[in-house]
DNA sequence: CGCCATCTTGATGATCCTCAAAGGGTGTGG
DNA sequence: CCACACCCTTTGAGGATCATCAAGATGGCG
């Protein structure tokens, strides 16, 4: 089994595109690595994280088929890991300036920044039940239609996603369970009962303005293009 | 005064747009908006914020002169409000597909993922004291050179930014200023007096590698070359 | 001087983390 | 095939932290 070297580039500039598979759990790239290469999920799961001093981690985004990451500067500012089995596709980043292939690692770039804001989003909520509702709406979504879901990472990673414990995780999916706005089949797989209150709970931002706190002032903003 | 350069202007004044004074409290843009123009900070504060259904405001960031924001793809995901009197550039996006000034929003958009990344890590700390530490290590950074600075944005805005209430903000930081670790002439300026156990507290991520809680397993994770 | 907004402080209760232990799979070895 | 170990998940009890309710201080401004 070869060791690669902890700066060692992952791929050359040549591999682009080129897929590999990684077993579960293997680390892609740790947080400080010479950021030579993004990617693009073609199967399984894969969660990016940042390590607290304390050693917790912080777990700040779960890609799915499609999805793409790993577009830093100069170095990772996030370690990858495979959630699950998974394929990947590598895109080079030429070192000096910008990328050739502009247009997919600008696309991926907005991507990446929407994804930190769904992030920022879930954290904002209150309560460890507003947190879950809205994570479980998000799962729904992208993996089972809106009816309900795959949960394939651990409660701990769901823990460390939303800033709770694995305690408060699992607690609080029973609770809801109980309350039947939720079902478990097994552990990693969930239906959604009632998706009203799920979505009440959860405080999913209508698409509408939401109260202000200051007033209105945007009659001073046009820009005069003199 | 802030003391920050850490970097050049984006936008000559030629191909800027106009600038524009902006007094404390207004709103730039709301979420939802068409997203027309992405802004440099040319002198006050301006910061992002979004609405939870329930009303409560989850600000994103805060952004001091050199700093970008509202480089968003086809609406706003943020509402943006002046925090002080604030001069501001716009810069008009081409509805149509990408920007020509390219570089500059290519480098906007980087920074605007690295500031939603530091709100990230910043509401991953664990306890009130943890995260206002880091965030007035933050602070001091930008606008004190490290040794105290500036909070000129309310106690309320502090709290919607770490997820508090004003409440427990003022007695975190009455409790810090007790302890020795800070102290404050006016409610908007402290000074760092253990930087040392402000930083412990704050638990800041030493550049190094911390605890994987996973093993190793990049040696699986050669590209073949095939 | 008085009003208003902001900040501070106190008391109480809800939420969540910690400590502890029990159930439920899966894989390995006997 | 079964027994056992291990890991993940679940659940319980108690305590720390933070939000809520309430009220007092501070400062700016008319």
């Amino acid at each position: 089994m070869l060791i690669l070297a902890s700066h060692e580039p992952l791929m050359s500039a040549e591999t682009s595109g080129a897929c590999r598979r990684c077993p579960r759990g293997t680390t892609l790239y740790h947080q400080g690595d010479p950021a030579t290469t993004w990617f693009e999920v073609a199967s399984g799961i894969v969660r990016t994280c940042r390590f607290h001093a304390d050693g917790h981690r912080q777990l700040t985004g779960f890609f799915y088929p499609g999805d793409t990451f790993g577009l830093d500067r100069d170095w990772y500012e996030e370690t990858a890991e495979a959630v699950t089995d998974a394929t990947l596709r590598g895109h080079a980043r030429p070192a000096g300036g910008r990328d050739d292939d502009d247009d997919n690692a600008r696309d991926a770039l907005v991507r990446a920044l929407g994804s930190a804001r769904s992030c920022i989003f879930l954290l904002g909520h209150r309560t460890a039940q507003q947190r879950l509702a809205a994570f479980l709406l998000v799962i729904a979504n992208r993996t089972g239609g809106g009816l309900g879901g795959l949960l394939p990472m651990s409660r701990a990673d769901i823990a460390d996603h939303l800033g709770l414990t694995i305690h408060t995780v699992s607690r609080t999916l029973s609770t809801m369970a109980r309350k039947g706005l939720i079902a478990f089949d097994q552990p990693s797989r969930f239906r959604i009962r009632d998706a009203v209150r799920l979505r009440d709970l959860a405080g999913e931002a209508r698409a509408e303005r939401v109260s202000p706190v200051v007033p209105d002032m945007r009659a001073g903003l046009q820009f005069a293009h003199e």
